[in-house]
DNA sequence: GACTTTCGTTTGTCAACACGAACAACGACC
DNA sequence: GGTCGTTGTTCGTGTTGACAAACGAAAGTC
């Protein structure tokens, strides 16, 4: 699939989307409205400073520009989940997992309880976590840089350096994102 | 910032992390040399379809071409962050963009009350949304498969069909994390 | 030393992208 | 009916992106 024709239809549905005509929408990303028209009729390459002033005159994130296919559902309830690591007190379920565990983006939950830091060694190199704190408050980053953090505070941090995870109120629920480097 | 500096740190970074010569990767891509030449300088505005080559050649997704060197740390308290849409009495906010406009994945944190529910319009198809409660009672997901979630509950589902958030208890806070094709 | 290979750069040419203007199609309004 | 205003389209033109080839620089090889 040639990436124009995807171009195609996410300028078209984006741009009815947002209830603006191609004067309009031309004007507003300064580009000439039949630039915009071959654009949708997917004929034509246009380059990145075109593609940018698009996105940003639709205010839409650089992605949306682009398609392609299929997904299904998962429904994982408090306290189900594939549970790992039940080390001690603090209580761990993968939320998301790519294909064999930790291949690309992984999204855990964490159950801290206060006194029993959880320690992490250096993940791959360019590895980037992020933290949020669904409740409790907890310590969380790596040693030379933690961050107290409470209800709804979010924290990214290199995860190729050693970190930990702590909780300083009884409880603490932490939601954690982990990208892999390629 | 501009776009074609991002591609021109990006591709001179992907392209010595992989090892390959400028004309290695020239041939591989199906490109002239000197095309890349100059887009490592930041000179030239490059079409949709030479970058496609050039992260097909890199075999990278497509939105890395737009990150800048990380990874650095962001920290986001609890009321901060880029808000967005406040429309009604929701409230969100942008904690990960990925990139220059928002490339691959995003994550919100959307603030429900009862009464308003949010709806959105089909995303790019192939679009995958990860629902988090982080408390409260929320009712989240396509229209023909709406969940009601608790705390700590976690849903997938596809975010390329219409689909809406809604609290159904007093306030809710809900992580929202978007995954984008390529 | 001279010869070879590979590196990245710079040059000139052709194709094409982005532009602006003119265009026809449709609806609103008096 | 007529006259706006806006829609999205199709032209002609200047600018520029992508290419191939030539270029000098650096590193082997004999």
């Amino acid at each position: 699939m040639t990436p124009i024709t995807l171009i195609a239809r996410a300028l078209k549905r984006e741009r009815t989307k947002a209830g603006l005509s191609l004067s309009a929408l031309a004007e507003r990303a300064g580009l000439a409205k039949s630039t915009l028209s071959q654009l949708e009729a997917a004929q034509g390459n246009p380059s990145i400073e075109t593609l940018w002033a698009i996105a940003n005159a639709l205010d839409v994130p650089f992605g949306f520009l682009f398609d392609t296919a299929r997904p299904e559902m998962t429904l994982v309830r408090a306290g189900e989940g594939t549970q790992i690591n039940a080390e001690g007190t603090n209580l761990s379920a993968v939320l998301l997992s790519n294909g064999p565990p930790g291949s690309r983006r992984d999204l855990y939950r964490f159950d801290l309880v206060a006194g029993a830091a959880r320690h992490a060694a250096a993940h791959p190199q360019g590895t980037i976590e992020h933290a949020l704190v669904s409740s409790g408050r907890a310590r969380i980053g790596p040693a030379d840089a933690l961050q107290d953090l409470g209800p709804g505070d979010y924290f990214r941090f290199p995860g190729d350096i050693a970190h930990s995870y702590e909780a300083i109120s009884d409880e603490a629920t932490v939601f954690l994102a982990m990208e892999f480097p390629r």
